[in-house]
DNA sequence: ATATAAACCAAATGATCGGTAGATAGTGAG
DNA sequence: CTCACTATCTACCGATCATTTGGTTTATAT
């Protein structure tokens, strides 16, 4: 019934980019890349299907669109709690409150931006293949933040990049628990809670 | 190449069918159900497409038919350990040991029974849309693997449906690491590690 | 007004999808 | 040897896929 618009709409390039991009996150998400069809995609957006072609010019070009906008958002974000984590460095104070507040900034935005952390759970999954279009995309995010983290943790412990592919690994799990049923625990409180085995209580001391 | 195969093998059903779900574990663990077809799935076991719907009525069907060997094996194979924490607890013995065992070898078979760990991780992600033909198994594996793992946790930890959930997140997350890159980790070793962290070193008592 | 650029659409492309129908061929029982 | 059974095939179905072609509409700048 969703009528074949009759009256063009002609939208503001960069905001109709920014809508396709948008619903691609939530779709792709929820369905997995291969899970949803250009038309899919062009209805929930309200174009033709050549219509979404004009500003991607396949699928693939599309997924890899999303992707570097997603990275740059990561970016743009984590900016400030990198910077917090510099300046106790530069400052002589330790590093782990910075730090600790960054982790849990990270859980807390999983929650927050929901389509976001969906779309990266399941397109890091799906990406394991060689052959998946977003493989080469989500192996280097995930040396990047394996290294980002092991190099903030290095004063805390004793071998920090196995410390990384905990919190990684707990993060990506305990994550995806909590996509499939949100309301058996709360994300937040459990990731704390393990923070206290992994870190030190105190500020300096290694191991 | 593969030469359309003129001379028909007729094979009994009952092997013909273990090497259609062998092949569909590989295929689905590596691309994901909505990624293979099913006259991939046919090419790679020999048969045409008609041939293999002779055995399952549908994709679906053979996705749900999967599933159920891939349960029953998984409930044969922890049988044993299973029952040898049953037998501690009978004996008055601490259950600590045996649940070590249980979940050291846990890991084990994950790099061990490769292809079937692929899958399940794979295809996990893939059903928490709650419209996947697999999302109701996996929300089923996931509540009794939880409940089965806080039940044997209760005597030494706290809260042992948190730490089944921790452990349980790990497993996939770490899991999920080393599927990507085998080499850069050795994940029954990250695993142990972590382990110390969560479990008591000594037997009795909680917290 | 008119022209230019580009945002957008309808329709068609060939490929491929999951699934069906109706033959055909191998097999074990009598 | 013959027959019934069924595992398997070829051929086909309508639907849907990503993408292309070529035109139509709209905003803007002159």
């Amino acid at each position: 019934m969703a009528a074949t618009g009759q009256k063009r709409v002609r939208e503001d390039p960069t905001v109709r980019r920014q809508k396709i991009l948008a619903a691609a996150e939530i779709l792709i998400g929820e369905r997995g890349f291969n899970g949803v069809t250009l038309q899919d995609l062009a209805r929930h957006v309200g174009l033709s299907n050549a219509g979404l072609l004009h500003y991607f010019a396949s699928k693939d070009k599309l997924l890899l669109g999303l992707l570097e906008d997603i990275g740059r958002r990561e970016i743009a974000l984590s900016e400030p709690f990198n910077a917090a984590i510099r300046e106790a460095e530069r400052n002589g104070v330790s590093t782990l409150p910075a730090v600790r507040i960054f982790l849990d900034v990270l859980v807390q935005r999983f929650s927050d931006q929901l389509a976001q952390s969906r779309f990266l759970v399941v397109l890091q999954t799906e990406s394991i293949d060689p052959a998946h279009p977003a493989h080469d995309w989500f192996q280097q995010y995930e040396v990047q933040a394996l290294h980002f983290m092991g190099q903030i943790l290095a004063p805390f412990v004793p071998r920090p990049e196995m410390t990384a592919r905990w919190l990684h690994a707990l993060l990506n799990g305990l994550g995806q628990q909590w996509l499939r049923a949100p309301d058996t625990f709360n994300l937040l409180d459990e990731w704390q809670e393990a923070l206290t085995l992994i870190l030190p209580k105190d500020g300096t001391g290694a191991r």
